[in-house]
DNA sequence: GCATATTTTGAAACCGCTTTGACAATTCAA
DNA sequence: TTGAATTGTCAAAGCGGTTTCAAAATATGC
């Protein structure tokens, strides 16, 4: 039914019935209450492409996934993010769109929803060290935040992040103060920005007291469970293994764990370890005491304000960009103790 | 640029244009190259709204997420599902529209999206044994898939599902053939109508035997790893403890073991675990021999499957209905020995 | 070279909604 | 009672494409 039908039957002309459906203040109360009573009786929802069309406005913000940030990874992280927006969407009447593609398509990915007018505004995911998405979209008129951010100085673009450098120079600080030494760092690829800036932090606290990071106690990988195992066995069974480890997932630190017990030792005693928690719904960090001691951020509250900022930038783009950082929590569990000896 | 403008500077009008970029065969070979070039070279993109009003198609398939199983959770199997499914979709040049939307209310969010001629299909995630969905879309002229199915036998509907019962018994069969007696089910909700199979899988093997299971070997919950947690180590601790676990997910089998851990236990030796395991992007469960013995399908298969299914459903609802239940795989890992004693 | 068949192109009518500007209908002040 | 101000409603013009139907241009047959 559409509305030319749907005025039909009410006898009103579809202007006035746009008008009582929109909200508009030029039609009398008791019209109002007519109309809206009959669209729930007759199941009338006005077309969203022809509205869209008429005013211009999408109503829908468009997510680019990466279907691989190397191989066939799906970025867990994701489901909650997309929770925490949807959910600030749905109550801002938009629709989200989300375009699965091939790993380096992003780009263009980004441009197609842009020119289509898919769309009325952009979230970045992912942003790499370098990253060409964000010149490309400046270039653009579309308003877009991004999850993270990039080391660009050029470009003023809102973003929403969390202080990865400093969690990470806490959590190397909580070790050394520990007594621990040999302190390995399991990171996500460091071709990600916010991995980059997580060694920083490691490298800071550690030259501080005038310590490295050694290569041999360094990965920079997927952060998959499959990961994080391989990479903390292969060095509790090599020279000069660590005492602690610095790990930049719950997921990879699940592979931690499977590893420390692999090699007969017991975690929180023998072995240290200092995760990063996103918080997943489906992945709580223990109930009362945490499992693991970790730095700790909500990636679907960092959802939710990445949609708050869009939407407010989708409403007035004049304003000077949103530029967020938050602190994380750390919080004690019991996967640390003191160094051995 | 739209149209208008951009046949304007082609000389050209816009009907020929539309057509060129159609790959409608009324127009010459040269003048469908000259077209392409100027819109690579003009950055010219059809409207997509535009195109969708005046074609009627939306171009997008719908999903819904409910954003609370019941209380915060997000499916974790989701994010890949949708890796599935969107690379299917954009192949086909099909956006993916989501809501998130409060438990409960996904009934109205499917409505919503088909009334409002959002989308041109629906996929239905997480049936429950007695979903009102299904019946409603049945009304509804949109073409949809379920991933999973529930048991109404009045509607042919179409859904790709895996064999959950067959898995289970199998599951639980191996266990019984290796000595163990006392098996617990760690599940998820049983309103869900996966759940619901599983478990009627695992009764069938036990009766099968002349056992049952036992309400103190059994939990039905949302499948995170603090319940798989929680509930292993509660039984572990009471009275009768399990020597074998049959556990819904991989994440809540981390919990298992974790629990396993914390009793004193070693996996494998002491308690045996038997997990279904969806092939998480993420979570690979172990490299050559599997962490965990498992039942297992992939789920970004099934999100591809579902994908091409309602493809073809678009292209022509009259066919009859697909209905596929696939077969999973039974791997043997590490996470399985014979019974104590 | 002309009539006819075949390509190629174009004008105009949609698709279903929003919104502007105009017109009734009502209210109010004098 | 009249004229102005205020409401409430409507006709029609977009929004930016696609598609039908007709016309122009080219190719074919005799």
């Amino acid at each position: 039914m559409n509305l030319k039908e749907f005025s039909d039957i009410l006898g009103l002309s579809p202007t006035t019935v746009s008008r009582a459906l929109g909200g508009y203040p030029e039609v009398k109360e008791s019209t109002r209450r007519r109309v809206h009573e009959a669209a729930r009786t007759h199941g009338y929802r006005p077309n969203r492409r022809a509205a869209s069309l008429a005013t211009g406005r999408a109503m829908a913000i468009g997510h680019v996934i990466p279907t691989a940030f190397n191989h066939e990874m799906v970025n867990p992280i994701f489901a909650d993010f997309i929770a925490g927006a949807g959910d600030v969407y749905a109550r801002n009447g938009y629709d989200m769109v989300l375009s699965v593609v091939p790993d380096g398509d992003e780009a263009r990915a980004y441009r197609n929803l842009a020119d289509a007018g898919s769309v009325d505004g952009l979230i970045v995911h992912g942003p790499r060290t370098d990253d060409p998405r964000i010149a490309m979209l400046e270039a653009n008129a579309l308003p877009y935040v991004v999850h993270g951010r990039a080391p660009i100085d050029t470009i003023a673009y809102s973003y929403v992040d969390i202080d990865n450098l400093r969690a990470f120079r806490r959590a190397t600080d909580l070790l050394l103060d520990l007594g621990h030494r040999r302190i390995a760092l399991l990171n996500g690829l460091e071709t990600m920005d916010f991995a980059r800036r997580r060694r920083d932090g490691v490298v800071q606290a550690l030259t501080a007291r005038g310590l490295s990071l050694q290569p041999h106690l360094h990965t920079t990988s997927e952060m998959t469970e499959h990961m994080g195992h391989e990479g903390a066995l292969r060095m509790l069974r090599g020279d000069g293994p660590p005492t602690a480890f610095v790990v930049s997932s719950h997921i990879m630190a699940i592979g931690v764990r499977r590893a420390i017990g692999d090699a007969g030792l017991t975690m929180g005693r023998d072995v240290s370890v200092v995760i990063h928690d996103d918080m997943l719904s489906y992945l709580a960090n223990g109930s009362t005491v945490p499992v693991f001691t970790a730095t700790r951020s909500s990636v679907r509250a960092a959802g939710r304000r990445c949609a708050e900022v869009l939407m407010e930038r989708i409403n007035d783009n004049s304003t000077p960009p949103v530029q967020e950082v938050w602190e994380c929590d750390l919080v004690l569990g019991a996967s640390t103790g003191p160094a051995p000896q």
